[in-house]
DNA sequence: CAAGAACCCATGGAACTTCGTCGTATTCGG
DNA sequence: CCGAATACGACGAAGTTCCATGGGTTCTTG
């Protein structure tokens, strides 16, 4: 059974003419007829009875009739959606961005991006961790921008964009506020707001716990606005990238003795860079001045 | 588009790997990316994104599996619609009957050729003298028995079966019930039951008024069992064929001095006749000992 | 009424297109 | 370097189309 096929039975059983049929059809009426003893044989039976000028449908023929109109009329659908999907679809690139990630400082970055290619649309999407690599190798985006690379997934190309330090982040009503620098040994002093759940936490607990401190930690949250809440309140500070911390009623202060920095990440997986769009992309977001934008 | 292709992709959807997808099908990997690349050429954009071991649905593909899904199940309806046509359908030969026939006798010959023919189903479908030539024509029914032949429609081919008297009928307690026949004058001086919408009417009229006889129409009706009726309450005397007039409470009278007859014919729209069950529905019915079935 | 025109559909053969397979190249990952 | 996955090119098989033709019916016309 083949469309095609359909088509032209459709067309017949509406005008019960073998000669018009293949007029309307644009093809001839030897083609046709052949088509149509083709699907009788499928179907095991006449569709069509042929008397001269009395043409019209078996009872089979117009059984099938109603059955092979919805399959035409499901194809006609696909159709349509089709052409409107190919119409409207502007080329997408979609992001998934790590929730750890200041989206100012790549949103900057995409914006610029989006000027030089003004046809290119731009998808953000929010991940965490976890379920970014699922994302990236099964196609729900196209590119990560992570805080941490993937270790161990051989699959997944990993290009760094820039490091930035971490920062101890406060109230702006902490006694830390007014002072540029303390060193890390001075962070056990006060309570601490530990965000769970994110890729420098891991750095930041070993940093402390190598130099023989313990924080104090009073509260513990995932979400990084409910932390910053908990900061502006002055609950206690916190260690964070430098570009989160700016914000309202918060104040960094930068850890004298130790560098810590964490890095940033694009990530796709091996053999999507063939996509043009994407190549342009990946190469805007390396050569990017991420320096210069973190100000 | 077509449903070949279709049923390839919904494949290669589910098992996402070309290779295996091909095995399925028992096809060759080439030619199902050839399908493939086909299907995308019509839809205008890539369904599938080839990455080595990370084949997946672009959105696109996505979007249309669902639609083509509909598509393949609709033809899959039709394929299991026709195959049970198929299977169930013993042929069948439609026959119109014209109202005004008494289907004991045609029932009897009928009865007789299904007992040669078992595997054939009969299907009796009553019809007017108006209806019946449409019915022929556009394949509403196979072949006719009728009582007086279409007249002026050359694509119907009309063979006569047999002739019967028409005779008087009345009521069983009716002074006339227990002659033998009457004269045709003697029908004026008894109130007359006329039957409308029937192919003999006009034959009886027309006798009648040859003879400058003139009926008394007491009451008349188009449907033979009112007819009947008002007969066996003795509400007048009628003429009806032979055949129709025997009954419960009626008697049937000759005429001495006319021969009225009506004939009964079998018609088929030429070009219809090689059916083989058709055609020995026809032998039969010409064939038939229709007289010796008449007592 | 008989011959001819017009129409309807089926069949056969030739040209063409499509489909599938095979062998091969390429790319990626282990 | 090998195996898996896919693409590419060539070739044979199958299917599709067209044209020409023929049988059959209906309509027209002399």
């Amino acid at each position: 059974m083949e469309l095609r096929r359909i088509r032209y039975f459709l067309t017949l059983a509406r005008t019960l003419n073998f000669s018009q049929a293949a007029r309307e059809l644009k093809i001839s009426q030897p083609a046709l007829s052949k088509a149509i003893q083709q699907l009788e044989t499928e179907f095991g039976g006449r569709l069509v009875r042929r008397e001269g000028r009395l043409t019209h449908l078996t009872r089979l023929g117009e059984r099938m009739h109603a059955s092979l109109q919805e399959v035409e009329d499901a194809a006609q659908r696909a159709e349509r959606l089709a052409s409107r999907i190919a119409k409207a679809e502007t080329a997408c690139i979609r992001i998934a961005i790590m929730c750890t990630i200041d989206p100012g400082m790549v949103g900057r970055c995409l914006a610029q991006f989006q000027q030089d290619n003004p046809a290119l649309a731009i998808e953000l999407l929010d991940f965490t961790a976890a379920t970014i690599q699922e994302a990236l190798l099964n196609g729900k985006v196209d590119v990560a921008i992570i805080g941490s690379p993937v270790e161990a997934v051989p699959r997944l190309r990993t290009y760094e964009l820039f490091q930035e330090n971490m920062v101890v982040s406060c109230g702006a009503q902490n006694r830390l506020a007014h002072r540029e620098s303390i060193p890390l040994k001075m962070m056990a002093e006060f309570p601490y707001i530990d965000r769970l759940r994110c890729e420098f936490r891991e750095m930041i607990l070993s940093t402390v716990d190598r130099n023989d401190l313990s924080l104090n930690v009073v509260a513990s949250s995932e979400r990084e606005d409910w932390i910053k809440s908990l900061l502006a309140q002055d609950h206690g500070i916190s260690i964070m990238p430098a570009s989160s911390a700016i914000s309202a009623n918060l104040k960094s202060v930068t850890l004298q003795d130790h560098d810590l920095l964490r890095s940033v990440y694009l990530t796709i997986p091996s053999g999507r860079e063939d996509h043009p769009s994407v190549q342009a992309l990946i190469k805007h977001a390396r050569t990017y001045n991420w320096s210069g934008a973190q100000d």
